[in-house]
DNA sequence: CTCCAATTGGAATGACCGCTACGGTAAGCT
DNA sequence: AGCTTACCGTAGCGGTCATTCCAATTGGAG
């Protein structure tokens, strides 16, 4: 994020070279955790020395954060909303869930990383758990903003409740097709869970709005 | 053969220590994974040696798997599927939920720790892994079977992916109050889920079959 | 060309890692 | 008593950890 910009061309391989480093980062911290990502492991995958890993990043914590947000602005980018209202409300959401697999699919690191720091609750908890854990409640914001666009008679709390399962079931879909491989459809799964998570909004008591 | 030699009698801490020990690891495991689980910090916590951990369990693998194991014991015994209850078909399912959701509040390291586990995917896979996976697949086997006897007008592929989002969301409900802590209701949250799953089921297509 | 800053290379740091060797101690058994 | 088994305690092994230091390189600017 830090641009010197000052008219300073890129000169070696700086910038091929922080990638080059992230990319390792990301294989290695997606199979072995946190603490399980060592130095001398990414240095090895990206061949190159540990001191270049020191002198594009702090320390380790500032590399898997920088992991997270690089990854995150990577899946970013293959989401496509389709912002055009076409066909009825349920298939204008379950257009949405799929496309939202669909782009996990392409680019699940973000939220295999971010799951796997999320779980862990060390004393000192890593940058990196905690700009996954806004981006997701961001996420979370948005899907109840969905629900509440689309079924306006419903209360908060039945939105918030609507939006909490659908965002943490969606993560559980994501879990199942990471423990049992490719094999998994997640655009499938997804599509059937906005189904459901609309068939629960029709059928909910619309209350008295706050 | 008039010498039973059946348990000698436990003569020092054995047995306590060894509890000692797995509530150690549980604690640690539970905040910082399997590589971040180190023999040294169990140690410290349970107040014995590491040559006791190593007296009590192979090596590291078989402590951690050990873990899983005896907590997925104490879930079990923490769920208490009513066999015969009475009601509606949607009353029972609903109130099976609500005693998972329970159980699984009141003893959460089985499948906290297991899904940290089947979120890594090391070259050499944890032999805690295997057993998550296995028991996991158990339980997906097992609300396959609740699914097929409440509906069976349902196609076996119907059957398969709805007990499949039936467990994998549960999974992320889980999680879900992992992260945000004590003041999510789980039970509601599963009581929603069980809902929405049964009219999922209602409203499927009833195919031939096989 | 020289100078300078952005990178890389390699080696070293002390702390910690999993794990073991081995002796001590106490409770069974005979 | 003496032998055996179960467990605890100390000390340390070889290795890896994150991190740092500093000397090369490299390429653009003057």
């Amino acid at each position: 994020m830090t641009r010197p910009q000052t008219t300073r061309k890129k000169r070696a391989n700086g910038m091929e070279s922080r990638q080059r480093i992230l990319d390792a980062t990301v294989e290695i911290a997606g199979e072995r955790g946190y603490e399980g990502t060592s130095i001398a492991a990414v240095s090895a995958k990206c061949a190159l020395p540990a001191s270049s890993i020191y002198w594009h990043f702090k320390d380790k914590d500032d590399l898997i954060a920088a992991v997270i947000e690089r990854s995150f602005d990577t899946w970013l980018a293959s989401v496509t909303l389709p912002d055009h209202e076409t066909g009825t409300p349920l298939e204008r959401i379950t257009a949405m869930a799929g496309n939202v697999a669909k782009s996990l699919t392409d680019a699940p690191d973000f939220l295999r990383l971010g799951l796997m720091l999320a779980l862990e609750r060390r004393p000192a908890e890593p940058r990196g758990r905690t700009v996954f854990l806004q981006v997701r409640a961001i996420a979370h914001a948005k899907v109840a903003e969905v629900i509440e666009s689309l079924f306006p008679a419903l209360d908060e709390e039945a939105v918030r409740m609507l939006a909490t399962y659908a965002v943490a079931s969606a993560d559980g879909l994501f879990v199942h097709r990471e423990i049992n491989g490719d094999a998994v459809d997640l655009v499938a799964l997804f599509e059937l869970h906005a189904q459901l998570v609309y068939d629960a909004a029709t059928r909910m008591p619309a209350r008295s709005k706050a």
